[in-house]
DNA sequence: AGGATTAATGAATGACTATTCAGTATGGTA
DNA sequence: TACCATACTGAATAGTCATTCATTAATCCT
């Protein structure tokens, strides 16, 4: 059925992959047992990813590119850096939130390896960093936040806090919602940021 | 060599592992080549630990310990709730940053799949937080801290700022002493804290 | 129609390695 | 010295899977 081939069939290999890892873990699920769920033969899979590694990585860049793109969107309408943080805030929570197998793969599995985590962390989490502390940076040009605060610093403290209830809430199978914490959280970070 | 062998076999062949595991990965990591750098052969291994997963479950068994038995010390001396803190934050910074192959154990390597994060979080951590959430309920009760924060919630966040800290000095791979930040980190969370 | 191109298949391959266990060494004991 | 219990060894096993590639199918083009 060549040509005729949608041109999803990556992205169903994808979301397989997300549901057959976040239940096995990357090391238990075999590459056949992701092509047996997309619905396609082992081999198709190298026709969209050089190896199973890849696919790995690919997921992962599919999530931050969302946290990235609305992340920015939300930053570019008018605002306090105060509200500018409650919105970054919410929007990391509602998106791990939204999806509790794509959530494990982001909180857990792709924690893999020095190797692996160097190369997240350096492309598009450096990038996600780097959009928090532009609103620090604001507040701090404004008198909202403390001035004496390293912007890098702050951006970690706040991506820490936010990295760490995300994976409480992948690992405690409860099923309360991510993004009911958003108003508790914010309240705790802004203190630290220095808003009264 | 029997029963001459020193009862520290077991210790060495821990010390090996992180070093293995620290360079190499723990799916790169054969068991043989364990052995090889612990300096016995590889069935002797299996004397010692019922598999492979053990000896990584014993990794963090003996890290963790260290930071319930020094924090637990720690907190039991005088000193107000905002100390403590402080002191919290100085020690764990300081135990991450003493030694950086057994860094990447715990803040990489150990977070492999779900099950592992999942026995992880509810066996040692869970007392870890515990631990926080005291000296933040003591920080309440004598005015120190803000009385309608949730402890629970607090030590989460207490807990993901100081990971975010000791996962980001394990991947940047330069020279900095990790627990010159405790100021910094002590600064941003007694504000968020409450405390003025 | 039929030759050419691209896509997809899935059985076979090859490499890897955790774990076992029959055998060896050591030191204590009678 | 002979025997026993314990500790250790490391080659062999047994199973697993990522990846390849010869073959088949679908479609396009003239």
């Amino acid at each position: 059925m060549a040509r005729t081939s949608d041109g999803n069939k990556k992205e169903r290999i994808m979301d397989a992959a997300v549901v057959e890892i976040a239940h096995r873990g990357y090391h238990q699920t075999t590459v056949a047992r992701i092509a047996k769920r997309a619905g396609v033969a082992d081999g198709t899979i190298y026709l969209y990813f050089k190896n199973k590694e890849e696919i790995l990585f690919s997921l992962f860049d599919r999530a931050m590119g969302r946290f990235i793109n609305e992340g920015r969107t939300l930053l570019e309408e008018p605002g306090s850096a105060t509200e500018k943080m409650r919105r970054i805030i919410d929007l990391h929570l509602t998106l791990v939130g939204e999806d509790r197998d794509q959530a494990i793969i982001t909180q857990v599995e792709l924690r893999h390896s020095l190797h692996f985590m160097d190369q997240l962390s350096r492309a598009q989490v450096g990038e996600y960093l780097g959009l928090i502390g532009q609103v620090v940076v604001e507040g701090q040009q404004n008198g909202e936040f403390r001035a004496e605060l390293d912007p890098v610093f702050a951006a970690k403290a706040v991506f820490g806090v936010l990295d760490e209830m995300a994976t409480d809430w992948v690992l405690s199978r409860r099923n309360t919602r991510l993004e009911s914490k958003a108003a508790v959280v914010g309240d705790f970070l802004l203190a630290g940021l220095g808003v009264g």
